[in-house]
DNA sequence: CACTCCCGCCAATTA
DNA sequence: TAATTGGCGGGAGTG
């Protein structure tokens, strides 16, 4: 079609057309030929489908014009018709295609073939729903707008609601990576749980609702005001920053396409009015709903509707109540979501066996976070894909579990309205404006994504490391126990596993670099205690705040916690930076940006992932399930992660993996958990980076106790390069915080610590490098100005130096919910200075690149430390070469 | 006239 | 500063 416009276009209209494009032009010179192809085109437009041969030849055709259209616009409009000689040159061809065309001109293109639904399917119909894994299909915005020969604007929406979903993932400016439909049950799976928490309490609690439904439909507006809005689902971006997180507006397409699809899956109907819709959907603003607004919400589901529909999900259809008859749309997609979902949940089947424990905990958590609580999670879903580290996304929250259904039927929608006001007044309370970030997490988890991602197991594990029960990964546990909700199960499914989990894997590993993670455990179990106080968010604002102190927040906090309310915390400035971003997440583990280099040593070696590891880190920031997941997928190697592992995890596993990213973003709703420091490495100085987690510290007093388990190791680390020397540090926990304390004692403390107390109680750990030690240490608080430095940073500064000593091994970290790492200690000792062994370990958690060598490490080093910042959003790939 | 929703301006973000 | 993203709403096409 567009091309017939065009044709015609150029030639007298040029402007509409095609504008853009030019870019494009991949091909064509304008020189070449054009015009013909009009004809070509001709055809009707039957099938979307219809190959891209035929559009890329009108492309070409086009192109020229294109180039001109921009001239001509001027020129010509007035002119209009075309001969004119001015532009000649441009005209030239248009004007030969004008005669020929001229009649086609006529034909018009028709604002159906126009349609973003046409233009979806297009667009999906040059992807396979199933790509095989190895193949990461990359996306060109460019490229595509052009082949399909529309705006870049239009390709926007369709891949923001793609994205919403997980069929792709933003893998970079004008990129973006093909997943297919591989992990949309999941995604649907989560969207559902999500929104069973969200809306579905709302839901349950009033049936009936429909009274309520009916109220609302006719006041629709009125009474909404939904404050807030919860979130559904929010996706609290990550990144974002908590901050300005909310003023983002962006992802409003993106979080109301799968708050949209939340709906349908809630309902039980599976038909969904779009005026309820919107004024579910409206919330954000809190009130205000202007009658303007719901007409712009309802021209964005129109739009989002559409690409539903090509991704033959959902239909149109009327529904006819008294009033009238309705526009609405039925869900025609999948509805039971087996597989995986089930266990992310609850139970993992498969593998934890201990899970109880923390699963426990996170059923408990899901409870009663489901019930509120959204946490922001950070995780994105996104993140799933790995290859993004895009922000964007979001996460759900899982949850729910079971789902019963709810009653009732169609009213469903009704009850979702019920819900929303539900929601709304709770939130209102809760929420507090801002909120936005809080949001709920949707998280998505595991998606996997698929290759891009790269998760590095851990190959080598060691991990070794704590033997004891604790299991290093206890961190997770602690994650995860917030996480619990969803995120858990999640997890342990994957665990179980399989491959699977890789997805779920626990750890991440990240290269080199700066990074650092930390995570703030917690208790397995439940920390009932504190869970339950995360669940508010505003609580665990509190809470965290308080709990924690300073430290916690931070960061993290800041995402999380602070949004509540309390964001500040966290980074201001910070953030931006860096460091901040990851900050943001909560947990997991902060991807240093600036990878590239180190990720690309790292990445060869280890594999490619390794860098993609990286990315998906950010992306999910910590949401690390994702990355998991996506190692996992990934795969292969994830494989021998993942039974490293499962090893490790055996103790832990459960949890934290897999439930990592739930867990994050429970953690994120609980506001103690993550605390986390992050250290950033100076720039030249360290590689490393840490992030310590205040929390568990904290957490050891709040969750100390409880927790259990141990596991919860908090840290993580990440050696940056080289590894030699780094210190480490590490401290033990804390019962006393402080104990860490001073320098002296620091390191003692800390290696003992190290392993074993730290994990078990989780406290955290610290492993700097020594410069970064020393000199952070001071720093580090900065990092959060706010707050102070958590004893256990302040660790920090003793260890430096003794850290130096001391070698971490490596420094591997470990994510959140993840993983953890190992640190390992050479430990005891710390002190011992190099000579310890670092080598290994290091590798091992180094991620990929690393692994191989040392070297690559140090080489990085360098790099590392620059990197940071940015990445986040966008990673380039680079990494990951070796695919 | 109501329903759809294309189109593209332009602000927010990024690079 | 330039480019990329994406919110947003006017207003046109359809029925």
């Amino acid at each position: 079609e567009n091309i017939f416009d065009r044709s015609r276009m150029a030639p007298k209209t040029p402007i509409k057309n095609e504008p853009i494009d030019l870019s494009k032009q991949k091909g064509c010179t304008p020189e070449r030929n054009p015009i013909t192809p009009v004809k070509i085109i001709d055809r009707p437009q039957p099938d979307p489908w219809t190959p891209t041969a035929n559009l890329k030849i009108l492309v070409s055709a086009a192109s020229p014009d294109m180039r001109d259209r921009e001239k001509k616009k001027e020129l010509f409009r007035p002119i209009e018709n075309s001969e004119q000689s001015d532009t000649l040159d441009s005209l030239q061809y248009d004007i030969v295609d004008d005669s020929t065309v001229d009649e086609f001109e006529k034909q018009r293109p028709s604002r159906k073939q126009k349609s973003l639904g046409l233009l979806c399917q297009k667009f999906l119909a040059r992807y396979p729903n199933y790509p095989l894994s190895t193949e990461k299909t990359t996306i060109s915005l460019d490229e595509v707008a052009s082949i399909l020969g529309v705006e870049r604007r239009r390709i926007y929406d369709i891949v923001n609601v793609l994205e919403s979903l997980h069929l792709v993932s933003r893998v970079a400016k004008n990129q973006y990576c093909w997943h297919g439909r591989h992990n949309l049950s999941q995604t649907l799976k989560m969207l559902q749980e999500a929104g069973e928490l969200q809306y579905g309490e709302l839901m349950a609690s009033q049936h009936k609702e429909q009274d309520l439904e009916y109220k609302f439909g006719e006041r629709r507006k009125e009474t909404i005001p939904d404050s807030q809005d919860r979130p559904l689902l929010d996706f609290s971006e990550p990144d974002c920053s908590s901050a300005s997180a909310n003023s983002r507006k962006d992802k409003s397409l993106r979080i109301m396409s799968q708050k949209f699809v939340m709906l349908f899956l809630v309902s039980k109907t599976k038909i969904v009015t779009l005026d309820i819709a919107a004024k579910i959907l409206i919330e954000e603003t809190q009130d205000t709903v202007d009658h303007s607004k719901f007409k712009t919400k309802v021209r964005r589901l129109y739009d989002i509707a559409n690409v539903l529909t090509s991704l033959g999900l959902i239909k149109k259809v009327h529904v006819t109540e008294e009033r009238g008859r309705k526009p609405a749309f039925k869900w025609i997609g999948p509805v039971e979501f087996p597989e995986r979902t089930d266990e992310l949940r609850g139970h993992s089947p498969t593998s934890d066996p201990l899970p109880g424990t923390q699963r426990g905990a996170c059923v408990q958590y899901q409870t009663s976070a489901t019930g509120k609580q959204r946490f922001t999670r950070h995780t994105s879903f996104n993140s799933a894909q790995p290859c993004e580290a895009t922000r964007r996304k979001v996460s759900s929250e899982p949850n729910s579990p079971h789902q019963e259904k709810q009653d009732e039927n169609c009213s469903k929608m009704i009850n979702l309205a019920a819900v929303c006001r539900q929601k709304i007044e709770e939130d209102t309370g809760l929420n507090s404006a801002k909120n936005s970030n809080i949001t709920l997490p949707l998280s998505l988890l595991p998606v996997p994504g698929d290759s891009d991602f790269c998760v590095n197991p851990l190959p080598q594990a060691v991990f070794p490391v704590v033997q004891a029960d604790v299991p290093s990964f206890s961190l997770p546990i602690g994650i995860s126990s917030q996480a619990s909700h969803p995120s858990t199960p999640a997890a342990s499914k994957t665990e179980n596993g399989k491959p699977t989990l890789v997805p779920n894997q626990p750890f991440l590993c990240f290269p080199s670099s700066s990074l650092f993670m930390l995570c703030g455990g917690l208790q397995e179990n439940n920390s009932s205690e504190l869970l339950p106080a995360a669940g508010d968010l505003g609580n665990r604002n509190a809470e965290a705040q308080a709990a924690v102190p300073p430290t916690v927040c931070q960061k993290r906090s800041s995402h999380k916690c602070s949004s509540p309310s309390a964001p500040v915390d966290d980074e201001e400035p910070a953030p931006k930076k860096q460091t901040l971003e990851h900050s943001f997440l909560p947990l997991s583990l902060v991807v240093p940006k600036e990878p590239s280099e180190s990720s690309k040593a790292e990445s060869s070696p280890g594999s490619g992932c390794s860098a993609a590891v990286h990315l998906e880190m950010d992306r999910f920031d910590l949401a690390s399930p994702v990355a998991p997941e996506a190692a996992s997928k990934e795969s292969v190697k994830p494989s021998d992660c993942q039974e490293q592992e499962k090893q490790s995890q055996n103790k832990d596993p459960h949890e934290p993996p897999p439930g990592n990213e739930r867990i994050s973003k429970e953690n994120a709703n609980q506001p103690f958990q993550p605390q986390y420091l992050y250290v950033q490495p100076t720039a030249g100085l360290s590689s490393f980076n840490f992030l310590i987690s205040a929390n568990q510290a904290p957490g050891a007093i709040s969750l100390a106790a409880n927790q259990m388990p141990s596991l919860s190791v908090p840290c993580v680390m990440v050696p940056s390069a080289a590894l030699a020397s780094f210190p480490l540090v590490c401290s033990p926990s804390f019962t006393s915080p402080l104990s860490p304390a001073p320098d002296g004692s620091f390191s003692a403390a800390a290696s003992t610590n190290f392993s074993m107390s730290s994990l078990a109680s989780t406290t955290p750990v610290l492993i700097s490098t020594t410069a970064v030690v020393t000199p952070k240490v001071s720093p580090a608080p900065p990092v959060d100005p706010q707050q102070p430095p958590h004893p256990a940073l302040h660790l920090s500064p003793v260890l430096t130096r003794s850290c130096s000593a001391v070698k971490l091994d490596s420094p591997v970290c470990v994510g959140h919910p993840v993983t953890l790492l190992k640190l390992q200690q050479p430990s005891s000792a710390p002190l011992t200075p190099k000579s310890i062994r670092p080598a290994h370990h290091e590798a091992f958690f180094k991620t990929p690149g690393s692994l191989e060598d040392p070297v690559a490490w140090k080489k990085n080093e360098g790099n590392q430390t620059r990197n940071a910042s940015s990445v986040q959003r966008r990673l380039e790939i680079s990494s990951t070469s070796p695919d």
